[in-house]
DNA sequence: CTGAAAGCGCTTACAG
DNA sequence: CTGAAAGCGCTTACAG
């Protein structure tokens, strides 16, 4: 890609020689170094010059000399999520707020994942965020060791300390709460994938939340899929096809509810008459499936906004563990009612 | 940001010490350099101490030596469209191909736009590729003006020549011609709005393909929305109680047919009993919707593709006008059937 | 108050 | 066949 037409780019020197100055005072006024003293006269020449010509700093010159990028790395499982387009939302959002800008890339596979890292190389980056489930502890050592600070988000893994994620043990038991509120004592869970620790932590708030209403979870009412809307038809059918049926069920994600829906309707199972059905993450696509599922809404956005400012504001070699308090709430929809007396 | 534990990188320098060569030599050689003449011994040495040392250049010294800065920027409207999401992953795979990154960006509104070509700044990408509608005439001046190279993806502008866009017209002969092959004479079309130029291309194919089949648009057959879900229910609606019903609908974008679905089930309009529906872009979710949707497969990932490939290609100052001929078809599922007989 | 100089880590035209 | 030198455009410690 060559220059175009728009000829050569203004630099320092030009603004310098306008405003009739070192170009180390343009680059002082500029970066509001409070050390510089200035008459107030030269300072708007300074101004007056990098406005006409319309001077912006070049990146490659300022991240050369003060080996910093302006720019944070996030790595995503894939585009295609909701989940993780609302996480590069709130990202990209606390990314501008600092100036700097979010160099997102996905890797569904362990071979993409080296190559983006490969990319990312020397320096394009000044940290990097984690998300998903791809990321092994090999992978983090080699950011360690290449002295580029590092942040897992929306996930932990064991023996590390550097993780931003959200409250899922509570948005597991809102979820329980609303089904008991409805009147259910009958409750399911169709959990996700043992490796994803969010899974995990939605399951440990069931059973809890559970256990705190002394309620009783029946063998064969967690059923565990993998995330996906293929995995929770299977899940669904099972808890359907085993002895007693609950009448709700608490499903662990939106994928998975998509097709446990799905399942419901192929087994002439009404939703929410004889069934009931609530799943974490309200997006958009919520609304508009039939029924209309209740969700739990999860601040996903200001979790991606806080792994910005932890990545920025946390040494390289601190501990990090955070759960972002953000708006969390049950929103009602069609597919959670009353059970039917029976 | 501190530099973390990693200590001081590996430069050229570290290198051309341990394999006792000038620090040109060891760039020449991986840079694969033709008119580098080098005994086959000293190469050896030159790659041993590349790889022991685990050098990779550094990408600011590099660009700006080089001016190129292997970025390619792709601006989209918003992540949590999946239609963007396939136009990413494209172009991800094709900058990686090329050893480049992708820096890609939101916008919903022009303030946003603004502040993020601004921190884009001199320099951060070698050209851009703009999706959506945002982009106007002055933006594009002012990135000529730059030095900037561009590309429309996914749509065209009045009295610019330099876009890649998919075939829509055929997208909606197809989609037409599936339903006239299922029986149907009736058919209505459920437009986007008219400020989307692949909307207008969609009515253009469609009003085209109609009269190709000898068939009537009827008055009030034609409803405009905006690509939402809610315009989609509301442009349904007006058609179904207009006089005559059609037993077949062609809604421009997946969105829309998602409201066009729960218009149906509102008005008790069976699909596709009584009504067939089928919608352009093939996406995950289609087959997830209540009944399954019919779509139009568009080449989405190719389009992202050819769009990275052409910005590098093609010199920032010729005419690009591409229709992408990526694999195009329609993916019947149950929202379409032949028409019940009166 | 302002300027001169060094140097970040590369690439490449040139010298030998 | 290989090396020495210049220079990309900044920032910042230092000099005056």
């Amino acid at each position: 890609m060559s220059t175009g037409t728009g000829g050569r780019r203004v630099t320092l020197a030009d603004v310098a020689a306008r405003a009739r100055v070192d170009r180390s005072v343009i680059s002082r006024v500029l970066s509001g170094d409070p050390r510089l003293l200035i008459r107030e006269e030269t300072r708007r020449r300074v101004l007056d010059a990098v406005r006409e010509l319309g001077y912006r700093p070049n990146v490659a010159a300022r991240t050369l000399r003060t080996q910093r990028t302006g720019t944070i790395g996030l790595l995503i499982p894939d585009y295609a999520n909701p989940v993780y387009a609302e996480i590069i939302k709130g990202a990209e959002a606390a990314a501008a707020e600092r100036d700097c800008v979010l160099l997102t890339g996905s890797a569904g596979a362990a071979s993409e994942l080296d190559s983006y890292l490969d990319l990312l190389g020397q320096g394009r980056v000044d940290g990097l965020l984690l998300a998903g489930e791809l990321t092994s502890k090999a992978t983090l050592d080699g950011l360690t060791a290449d002295g580029l600070p590092w942040l897992l988000v929306n996930r932990t893994m064991r023996g590390e300390a550097r993780h931003v994620v959200l409250d899922d043990e509570r948005a597991a038991a809102l979820a329980v709460e609303h089904l008991v509120s409805l009147g259910h004592t009958e409750i399911a869970h169709l959990a996700g994938p043992s490796r994803a620790d969010t899974a995990q932590r939605r399951e440990r708030g069931y059973r809890a939340s559970m256990r705190t209403h002394g309620l009783v979870v029946r063998p064969g009412w967690t059923n565990r899929s993998d995330y996906t809307a293929h995995g929770g038809y299977r899940a669904m059918i099972q808890i359907l096809d085993a002895g007693e049926r609950p009448t709700a069920v608490f499903v662990a994600n939106l994928a998975s509810a998509i097709g446990a829906l799905h399942a419901l309707r192929s087994r002439g199972v009404a939703a929410p008459d004889l069934m009931s059905v609530v799943a974490v993450h309200d997006l958009p696509l919520a609304e508009h499936l039939w029924p209309a599922l209740t969700t739990v809404r999860m601040p996903l956005r200001e979790l991606g906004q806080r792994g910005v400012e932890l990545l920025a504001q946390v040494g390289p070699d601190e501990t990090v563990r955070e759960v972002v308090t953000g708006p969390m709430e049950v929103v009602p929809r069609e597919s959670t009612a009353p059970p039917l007396a029976r």
